[in-house]
DNA sequence: AAGAAGATCGGCT
DNA sequence: GCCGATCTTCTTA
């Protein structure tokens, strides 16, 4: 266990997730990193934040129109583009943030891809993701990072980490996963919030659980 | 040059 | 369920 000015933290203790583990289509990644835990050590407030991914989509390749890479490289999405293993943070509607691990061949990579971290069930820093927030301690843990919206905000995730390599950051990263999960735990649907390439079963989100 | 759309969220009806 | 907030990119609506 690591000592933090709060006490023990669980989570600093958990190997982080292998570089290649992201060695793969974003498509065989994405369902791979239901189960790990997104870790957030603040260099604003020093806060651990933790959760674990609880939902998750994969975009890019040539076909995903509805990729931030389908049509080509930009300043907004150049970290997009980077080899597996950065984060890929952009701001969404103007207000939020959504945070991306990219993954793919580092030799082969030919298209950007990456997977889109959309909810975590937080394990660790509750009372500091209320406060990010704007929660009081009546609302609920599992409505805490329910959309990656939320994800970035309660685990202060912003545009200072795009383009960050996962490999030895001290701010942000991934575990491995904390438990192996049966097949059908897993529900696959179309993703949300898009136009494009709607037909494409690429969303991940674990079963709910008696707790959401 | 101007307008629409977008990997969202929260408040209001 | 609908709408507004607010910023970047793409299209010409």
């Amino acid at each position: 266990m690591s000592e933090t000015k709060h006490g023990k933290s669980w989570v600093l203790s958990i190997p982080r997730l292998t570089l290649a583990a992201l060695e793969h289509s974003a498509l065989e990644v994405a369902p791979n990193l239901l189960g790990c835990i997104l870790v957030s050590c603040s260099a604003t407030d020093g806060q651990i934040t933790a959760g674990m991914i609880t939902e998750t989509e994969a975009y890019g390749g040539p076909n995903d129109e509805a990729s931030h890479g389908y049509r080509g490289k930009t300043v907004r999405n150049s970290s997009f583009f980077l080899p597996r293993g950065h984060f890929y943070v952009y701001r969404s509607y103007g207000i939020h943030h959504c945070v991306n691990i990219t993954t793919g061949d580092v030799l082969l990579k030919k298209h950007a891809e990456g997977v889109l971290i959309r909810a975590l069930f937080p394990v660790e820093g509750i009372d500091t993701m209320r406060r990010r927030r704007g929660k009081d301690h009546t609302f609920p843990i599992s409505k805490l990072t329910a959309g990656p919206g939320m994800v970035t905000q309660a685990l202060c995730i912003s545009i200072e980490h795009d383009g960050l390599p996962l490999k030895n950051a001290t701010s942000l990263w991934i575990t491995q996963p904390i438990r192996v999960f049966i097949k059908d735990a897993i529900t696959i649907t179309p993703r949300i919030g898009i136009t494009k390439s709607q037909e494409l079963n690429w969303r991940f989100r674990l079963q709910a659980t008696s707790t959401n």
